[in-house]
RNA sequence: GGGCGAUUAGCUCAGCGGUAGAGCGCCUGCCUUACAAGCAGGAUGUCCCUGGUUCGAACCCUGGAUCGCCCA
């Protein structure tokens, strides 16, 4: 580490320091001291209220993409904010294992080695798996290093470790003897594609173009009825007809009440089939006659469980046709489909095909139709756990942000649908269910008995218990839903179960979950269930939902439209705080997406580049300092004594404190983009264009100097310091290695002596004034006034001129007359005087550069230098202005109404307007007469 | 079918009852010893449409249009 000598990087070559910014030997300097030093490593005994985050756990085999950065970026502003406001604060990282994802890749490796899942056998696919983990796992904690995020790496977690797993288990074992996990045969979200059954919040629904065919299934005959007597039925889905098992009509239908009861003879199968009365049954879509399916239909299913109709499954696990298809078995579903249209088409059942637009499910992940299949899997019973969110939701836990969030949370957990967890996959935590296989003859049927217990141990003990000692045992092959043990991630990562855990009980529960409104089912709402269930809190108090970071063209960046940004392109071409900053500034509209701009030929994006040039503009105005500071340090320039103050002084002082406040303010309500944009623009516009341009003259005062003239200067350097000092400290939370090395190479602290690790600056709310500031804004408009005439005149800005400012405004020819040899400096003015119109007229000047604002009148008296069009188009301008204004002023004023209902300082408002305009016309109406 | 969000300068977006704003881009002039990744100055708008509430509407309310998202 003494080789990254954190200060010799920026201080020790002050005066030869490169006119701009190099960010990247910057940022790993500092990543580096904040690690070494456990800036973020807190102790759960420490003083300072907790405050604590835990990172939405990226998929640990991933890498590092715009969202990630995005989410970083808004987190890692609102914990750095909070370390500095004194807390102890947490903010832990993590990863999830994405059971999915994983084993997708993986099967696929495997079978492009030529081999299948089952011949290398679950042990040796697990290795595989873990290898591969070791391999790339590191990846996205080093690329989230590079986003310079003031995580505890010493606390990272991963759901599969030690910790974790055990949690996974217990929660598993609880739920299980609360009655709140069931196993069970339903229909089910199965995906052919991953070989498994998958939640309904892994399913999206599209609209696909298909089609309505429309058959006819005959009445049984034997009832006395006509042989041509038919019901037609519709369907998208031909090939799953081989399972029906009724019909159903509507109760109130009268074309089939006398139908109901007697039975049709299922073309293809043969087998005969109730007509049932169903009220969920449109009459109005198409025949009003729909087909029961209740093994392939949800919809089918739920009118199965109210007739007691059998369940028909005619489908394999892997899409084909099973033994019940008859002669289409071992047809793939969509083979069977054409087959089965065929044989009814040639048996005369069919009546016609229509083109039909319809949803149809899809997997997330697999990006195949998810079939709904008979299929016995484990359920988390979901409502009295929704129930529990939902009271506590009443009293405002968890606080959304946007509120408009807490609506979508509520009205999910409203009528909640179960959840099944278990996946027929490898990669996960295993379901720790054992079934006594001894008690069904060695095999594992649906009715064999199960043990749910932490371990193999204590299953095979209960087993024992219950069934005698010769028992065998064998714990389910599935795992369970990553999302369950994501569900966990509050408490589990901060040491539960065990309740004594000194960081649960320091963290938990969390501060703030900062988040994509995508995952607010799938993790936010499972989180709040689990940690309901087990903790009996919530686990965080206020939510922040952020939106997606969109491209250029505001699409959805996937990795299947290839459309991503890759954020370490833009680090390593900007800067990472260029990042951060442009990806916080975005956000001011939160919750909103926000879209970024990025030239994919060129690889650059002009919103980042503008946050490089804020960084580059800071790196400068502190060279600019430590250029005027000399060897000055904050200890050798001492207090400020408030008394050797000039106005200028004052000014940045109120305008510091002001921002200072509304900064504070805003990082506390997750108002990021404002505080972002309130602090470039006060650096930009207030610090560097105004204040340092008013210090130059008192810093670079040529010969020897005065008394005076020495107090001045150190007063100038002490403010000087002082503000951009704190500046850097507000800027922290968004850019933190700049400000952090900044900061150093300003202050000389000691390399330890970390930034981050700093308190806010003190709001010394003595120095906000109102006034002042008013009457600098007034200042700041005669040297813009002044500057705008001598670029209408077209002079060089060498060319020194004598300036006239003329009003008969006393405070404004005050507030002019203190500040007056600023406004002479800044406008370039050999000469400069505050004059009254009285005054003004005893020394008249006929042919010189004239404008007006407001009540003043800002003269250049250089007769014969003119050029009269563009003076005499300026002035008409003026008065243009003034004049509409006085029009819409009066018209307002003439209305009786307002006068009588609005608010009186708004008529006082426009009343001293309409006089300023006035006098603004006259004096620009005597100008152009003057000029004729 | 239900719900949510968006619509403001050429582009990306702030503003959410009291005379329309920023950044980028554009035009003019400047290498003024912190910064050309910069400085100074400038131009640019039926604030989607429609009624209504109000003394006053980009902002609140009705209805509608377009785009996007979520749920069924």
């Amino acid at each position: 580490m003494t080789e990254l000598s954190a200060n010799e990087g920026f201080f020790e070559a002050a005066d030869g320091l490169p006119k701009t910014f190099d960010p990247a030997g910057t940022e790993i300097r500092w990543q580096r001291a904040w690690e070494e030093n456990g800036a973020f490593h807190p102790d759960p005994k420490a003083l300072g209220e907790p405050f604590s985050v835990v990172i939405p756990p990226p998929n640990v085999t991933g890498s590092l993409h715009m969202g990630h950065a995005f989410n970083t970026a808004l987190i890692d502003t609102i914990v750095r904010f909070q370390r500095m406001q004194g807390k102890n604060v947490l903010c832990l990282p993590g990863t999830d294992h994405a059971s999915i994802a994983v084993q997708t890749i993986l099967e696929k490796q495997v079978k492009d080695e030529g081999m299948s899942l089952a011949q290398l056998g679950r042990e040796a696919f697990l290795e595989r798996a873990w290898e591969w983990k070791g391999a790339s796992g590191g990846r996205i904690a080093d690329q989230l290093r590079r986003l310079g995020y003031s995580v505890d790496w010493q606390r990272q977690r991963f759901t599969l470790d030690e910790g974790l797993s055990a949690a996974v288990s217990e929660a598993f074992v609880r739920l299980h003897k609360q009655g709140l996990i069931y196993r069970g045969e339903y229909l089910v979200n199965w995906c052919p594609a991953s070989g498994s059954a998958v939640s309904d919040l892994e399913v999206e629904m599209k609209e696909v173009d298909g089609f309505l065919w429309h058959f006819r299934y005959p009445i049984t005959t034997s009832l006395g009825l006509e042989k041509s007597a038919f019901l037609e039925v519709a369907t998208t889905r031909p090939e799953t007809m081989l399972g029906d098992v009724a019909v159903a009509v509507n109760p109130e239908d009268q074309r089939y009440s006398h139908l109901v009861g007697q039975t049709l003879t299922l073309p293809l199968v043969g087998r005969e089939i109730p007509i049932v009365a169903d009220e969920h049954v449109d009459q109005d879509f198409g025949t009003g006659c729909v087909k029961v399916t209740p093994a392939h239909d949800p919809n089918d299913f739920a009118i199965g469980q109210r007739h007691d109709l059998p369940q028909i499954t005619v489908m394999n696990k892997d899409g084909s046709m099973n033994n019940h298809a008859g002669r289409f078995e071992g047809l793939d579903r969509f083979d069977a489909r054409k087959a089965v249209v065929k044989a009814l088409e040639e048996e005369g059942f069919l009546v016609k095909v229509e083109p039909y637009r319809h949803s149809v499910p899809f997997s997330d992940r697999g990006k195949v139709p998810v079939e709904p299949l008979l299929s016995t899997q484990w359920f988390v019973h979901m409502e009295p756990m929704a129930a529990r969110c939902r009271a506590h939701l009443a009293k405002g836990e968890p606080a959304f942000v946007p509120d408009r969030w807490e609506k979508v949370y509520r009205d999910w957990l409203t009528d909640i649908r179960d959840w099944c967890i278990s996946r027929q996959l490898w990669w996960g935590h295993r379901i720790p269910a054992w079934f006594v296989v001894s008690e069904t003859g060695g095999t594992l049927t649906d009715a064999t008995p199960y043990i749910v217990a932490r371990s193999e141990d204590e299953a095979l003990i209960q087993a024992r218990d219950q069934f005698g000692d010769f028992v065998t045992i064998q714990q389910d092959e599935d795992v369970l839903d990553t999302w369950f043990s994501s569900g966990l991630w509050p408490f589990s990562t901060l040491g539960w179960p065990d309740e004594t855990h000194s960081d649960l009980n320091c963290w938990y529960p969390t501060s703030t979950l900062v988040t994509g409104f995508d995952i607010i089912f799938f993790w936010v709402a499972r989180m709040t269930m689990l940690a309901g269930a087990f903790t009996g809190r919530m686990p965080f108090s206020d939510v922040y939902i952020h939106g997606l970071v969109r491209d250029e063209q505001n699409r959805k960046m996937s990795k299947s439209a290839g459309n991503g940004i890759d954020p370490l392109l833009l680090i390593d071409r900007y800067g990472t705080d260029a990042l951060r900053f442009a990806l916080v500034r975005e956000v001011a509209g939160a919750g909103q997406d926000i879209r970024l701009d990025f030239d994919r030929e060129k690889g650059t994006s002009a919103t980042v580049e503008a946050s490089r040039n804020f960084a580059n503009k800071l790196w400068n105005a502190t060279r600019f300092a430590l250029i005027n500071l000399d060897d000055s340090t904050s200890g050798s320039l001492g207090e400020i004594n408030c008394s050797s103050l000039q106005s200028a002084d004052r000014w940045i002082l109120s305008r510091l404190s002001r921002v200072n406040r509304e900064t504070a303010e805003r990082y506390e309500t997750y108002e990021l983009g404002e505080a972002a944009k309130g602090l470039y623009e006060f650096a930009w516009n207030d610090f560097c264009d105004w204040y340092l341009e008013l210090i130059k003259r008192r810093l670079n005062v040529e010969g020897v100097l005065t008394e005076e003239e020495l107090l001045d200067q150190k007063t100038a350097r002490q403010v000087l310091m002082k503000v951009l000092s704190e500046l850097l400290m507000m800027l922290h939370p968004l850019m933190p290695h700049l400000t952090e090395e900044l900061w150093h190479g300003l202050t000389r602290s000691p390399e330890k002596e970390l930034l981050a690790l700093q308190t806010w600056p003190l709001l010394e709310e003595g120095y906000l004034d109102d006034e002042l500031e008013a009457s600098f804004s007034e200042v700041f408009a005669s040297i813009r006034l002044a500057r705008n005439l001598r670029a209408v005149a077209g002079l060089k800005p060498s060319q020194d001129v004598p300036v006239r400012l003329i009003t008969g405004k006393k405070t404004l020819a005050i507030t002019l007359q203190n500040a007056k040899t600023d406004i002479q400096v800044l406008t370039r003015a050999n000469d400069l005087e505050v004059l009254t119109p009285a005054e003004a007229s005893s020394k008249p000047v006929v042919k010189a550069l004239a404008g007006i604002i407001g009540e003043l009148e800002v003269l250049l008296p250089i007769e014969g230098l003119v050029d009269l069009d563009a003076l005499r188009a300026r002035l008409e301008k003026d008065l243009g202005k003034a004049s509409k204004e006085i029009d819409s002023l009066s018209n307002r004023l003439a209305n009786k109404n307002f006068a009588k209902k609005a608010p009186s300082d708004v008529v006082a408002d426009c009343r001293k307007n309409l006089a300023e305009a006035e006098i603004q016309a006259d004096l620009a109406r005597k100008r152009l007469a003057a000029l004729e």
